[in-house]
DNA sequence: TTGCAAATGAGACTCAATATCAATACGGAG
DNA sequence: CTCCGTATTGATATTGAGTCTCATTTGCAA
């Protein structure tokens, strides 16, 4: 099942409707090489439907983060950044501050902890996010 | 050497100067308890100084943060949030979705972990941020 | 004290994100 | 398939955290 078919059946789900415009965006997310913000997702959905509107994009976004199919995450300065999820699951980021490279990890030993301590203090998680900040090995002087 | 004071010597380190404005901020900021973003920290000053402007505390608030003596952090929604660093260090964040709580914790393993990641990709950490969403023990059904 | 750069207050401004609302399109009932 | 109620949409106004501007004030060193 594709991701697009994947959206469709959220969208059942939900008893929301399938429509032209979120067809538009889920596939222009998944079309979407590396992060995006909201407003690079409106200009590249204008180029086959250039009658969308911001507001359906920044409508369908949090559809798309609601069913698993982008993840979102916050930079420093306070902006949304997503990505479209190409199977690969939950990873986390470094982030380079000088050049602003994001770098992808996941690593076992964190993730395994972090439910360990969600549980020692009768916490039920459901998601975390964490970001490494500093400079990247082009950017060490 | 009390807070006020390190802020002082940070101050005359950087060659700026020492303000009624500055003074009135850090001191109100030491008496926050928990945390707080800027516009609850300007109207905490504005009971002592009913003249502070907005953008004082705006422009104060990332100097406390240089200076080591608050903690910024950064919710889902975008905001920034504040804490006093009562000398407590460095930890992350559990934050509970229905009624806001924050836990706080320091793991170890995890910082530890992390160090590793980093030097793994030649990546030079100078901070990061763990946030683990979900439900408290008080929200949990 | 004097002089000047730094800092401030007040408010204009930015810009991502949200809200509004009339017009439109979806999809289930018939 | 057609009809109808409602979810969705586009266009635009509005919000709100944070930043910028600039005339005025303040700190501080000479
Ligand atoms: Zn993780
Ligand atoms: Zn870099
Ligand atoms: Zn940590
Ligand atoms: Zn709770």
């Amino acid at each position: 099942m594709d991701k697009t078919e994947l959206f469709n059946h959220f969208l059942a789900e939900k008893s929301l409707k399938k429509t032209q415009g979120r067809d538009n965006i889920v596939k222009t997310a998944a079309s979407m090489k590396g992060h995006f913000d909201a407003e690079q997702l409106l200009s590249a959905v204008k180029k086959k439907d250039s009658k969308i509107s911001r507001a359906s994009v920044y409508r369908t976004l949090p559809l798309l983060v609601k069913a698993e199919l982008v993840k979102e995450s916050i930079q420093k300065d306070g902006r949304r950044i997503y990505e479209f999820s190409q199977g690969h699951g939950h990873h986390d980021h470094m982030l380079c501050v000088q050049c602003g490279e994001i770098i992808e990890f996941r690593d076992d030993v964190i993730e395994q902890r972090q439910k360990q301590i969600a549980e020692k203090y009768n916490f039920k998680m459901t998601d975390h996010r964490l970001e490494i900040r500093g400079l990247c090995s082009k950017c060490t002087p």
